[in-house]
DNA sequence: ACCTACTGAGTTTTT
DNA sequence: CTCAGTAGGT
């Protein structure tokens, strides 16, 4: 591949970029503070400075690129969109993982080398303790006056090995001591938390630095998505591996989305890091995604969290009619899900939108939701998919399992027996099996055998499909046959995080799951095709994964002070929470405020309406 | 057995 | 804000 002269590089597959985001991709010299409103294309941002750092050679093989995301879609997200930009070839330098994936990662392959008796088990289970965990193990242990979400954080935060630890309270030193040398440990096996593995990379890293010099001299550049709610272990975990380093380090986000403080997350990552790493901000201030009258509602929340607000150059054309943003209030919970469903469907049947693009978003607990509105909805064939399901029979959440490798592969060759275009897809199978097999892509001849090869198993699974019914069983033997074609072993060894058996048979059998729920009551393939990706459902989630979505149509449902209880107005996650769900929304956001689930939210609903919006009776069931 | 007044817990993520 | 649980009264 040619190498570009960073001189005449240029922006690829996007008509322009705002003069900020150009400064900020070809800065070499200084590590990078970006600070991108919601809509302002960080991820694009991300793509084209990728793009320039890969083809101009500044970060010349064998460099990669490090980039560091919250969510797992959102990590593969910058992945694909790297891969549009600059090809398979100069993306295969680029690992786009999140903080947990990347850290679990250094664990599976170094956890040997941290020692005793901190040294993890290799078949150790990730735990996610409650609230309650945490408090019985206190009180197990004879410490029931300490508070479970305090050793939360301990643990989040502590330094090993505890021996070395010098605390306040000694009482906490035996507390953690306790905590670590059993790990979590309940029924007779290990079980670690995300926290506790990020503390066991640290140490491993402080122990042995010849790892952290591995991984400086892999990672010249380290890009980090969402940087706002880092974890104070994250951050030094961070410190630890690239501090006083040669690495430059790209750190974006939006404080007015930090919505994970409760989880641990800093309050103040930005100045820390800025401080820390002598950071140089740009500010982006385009919005892509929202259109003006919406950016002008979304200005005056943002304002509210931040007077120093820039106003945002809103780029996205109106193309619905009628009111883009209202508060729609109801008396009871049965006409409210009625009214909404009925809304919905009519907005569907119209062709201005499709199921797919639009989104109903809760502040928590979707799957009550789920109960209430799914059946209003499919009163009017609608169906609704709440993306934080596990499949029955899985334990992986839906959304999840579409972005595994091993659901990528399956399904791009399910999608080419089944479908008659995907041209995408052929693309996606050669690119991968060629790593997966090894196979030279600049090889004609390999090349050749390779099409002939996946050629003939899709005419396989055409004949199979004609022959067979979708069913539970020939779902899975769909799966097998198609796993047995790549070569799991082949699969695992190119994928770091297959490595244990556990983390690979949880994605395969979350794979199998959605597939055979996807068949249920379905005749044709392609149908079972399209219900596994989702077209044609109406997307149900939390505000929290919704972060980093955009979707047609918003609906909100909960816009009640029994819904955000804990509400407060000044600077509070709330406030921030009701922002990320706000600007979510491409062309038009409704929130739903029902008596049955408790009274107005006076603050929020005030806010909204000085700027225009009007709190109007709900649509009605017909 | 039943009433009233009070206390405290619940929720959002990460393979 | 709502719900479950509890203490203390009739």
């Amino acid at each position: 591949m040619p190498i570009i002269k960073p001189e005449d590089w240029e922006p690829k597959g996007v008509a322009s970029l705002e003069p900020a985001a150009l400064n900020a991709i070809q800065e070499n010299d200084h590590n990078l503070c970006v600070v991108a409103s919601a809509g302002a294309g960080k991820t694009e941002f991300l793509a084209q400075r990728a793009d320039y750092l890969l083809s101009t050679g500044i970060c010349r093989a064998p460099h990669r690129i490090l980039a560091i995301s919250f969510k797992s879609d959102a990590a593969k997200n910058l992945k694909d969109r790297v891969r549009q930009r600059c090809g398979p070839e100069l993306s295969g330098r680029f690992d786009s993982l999140t903080f947990d994936a990347f850290s679990k990662g250094l664990i599976d392959r170094f956890g040997a080398l941290v020692p005793a008796p901190y040294t993890p088990s290799p078949d150790y289970e990730i735990a996610f303790p409650g609230f309650r965990d945490w408090n019985d193990f206190l009180a197990r242990h004879g410490y029931q006056h300490l508070s479970g979400k305090i050793l939360e954080q301990a643990v989040a935060r502590c330094r090993l090995p505890i021996e070395t630890l010098n605390p306040k309270n000694p009482e906490w030193k035996d507390v953690l001591t306790r905590f670590w040398t059993e790990y979590y440990r309940d029924k007779n096996l290990t079980q670690l938390t995300f926290s506790m593995i990020n503390r066991l990379v640290n140490y491993v890293l402080s122990h042995d630095p010849r790892l952290v010099a591995g991984l400086q001299a892999t990672y010249p550049f380290v890009f980090l998505d969402e940087f706002q709610d880092t974890t104070f272990g994250q951050y030094d975990l961070l410190k630890r591996l690239f501090l006083n380093s040669n690495a430059r380090l790209t750190a974006v986000g939006d404080n007015k989305q930090r919505i994970m403080v409760w989880a641990g997350a800093m309050p103040d990552s930005f100045t820390t890091f800025a401080a820390d790493f002598d950071a140089k901000q740009e500010t982006l201030i385009s919005n892509w995604r929202s259109h003006p009258e919406l950016v002008e509602i979304q200005h005056a929340i943002a304002v509210s969290l931040e007077a120093a607000s820039a106003k945002p150059d809103a780029k996205r054309v109106r193309n619905v009619d009628g009111d883009v943003c209202a508060i729609w209030s109801y008396d009871d919970r049965a006409s409210e899900c009625g009214g909404v469903a009925s809304w919905i469907a009519a907005a569907i049947n119209s062709g201005e939108m499709t199921p797919e693009d639009c989104a109903v978003l809760v502040r928590f607990k979707p799957d009550s939701l789920e109960g209430e509105l799914g059946p209003a909805l499919a009163s009017h064939g609608v169906r609704l998919r709440n993306i934080a399901r596990n499949p029955d029979g899985a334990n992986i959440a839906i959304q999840d399992v579409l972005t595994e490798d091993v659901t990528q592969c399956t399904m791009a060759l399910i999608r080419l027996g089944a479908l008659q275009k995907a041209p995408d897809d052929w693309h996606a199978v050669i690119e991968r099996l060629s790593l997966i097999w090894g196979l030279d892509p600049d090889n004609e001849a390999d090349q050749e055998t390779l099409q002939d090869h996946v050629g003939a198993k899709v005419m396989e699974l055409r004949s199979f499909m004609e022959t067979n019914a979708p069913s539970s069983d020939s779902c899975a033997a769909l799966v097998q046959s198609i796993l047995e074609f790549i070569g799991e072993a082949e699969l695992r060894s190119t994928v770091p995080a297959y490595r244990r058996d556990k983390d690979y048979f949880r994605a395969r059998t979350g794979l199998t799951c959605l597939l055979k729920e996807s068949a249920e009551g379905e005749t044709d393939w392609a149908t079972v095709a399209r219900n596994f990706d989702g077209v044609g459902q109406v997307p149900l989630m939390s505000i929290h994964k919704s972060k980093g979505l955009e979707f047609h149509t918003v609906i909100f449902f909960g816009l009640d002070s029994g819904t955000w209880w804990t509400f407060e107005p000044q600077d509070s996650e709330e406030m921030r929470a009701f922002f990320v769900a706000f600007t979510r929304a491409m062309q038009r956001v409704y929130f739903i405020s029902c008596r049955g689930r408790g009274n107005r939210l006076a603050y929020v609903d005030d806010l909204i309406g000085d700027v225009g919006v009007d709190r109007v009776r709900g649509p009605s069931p017909d």
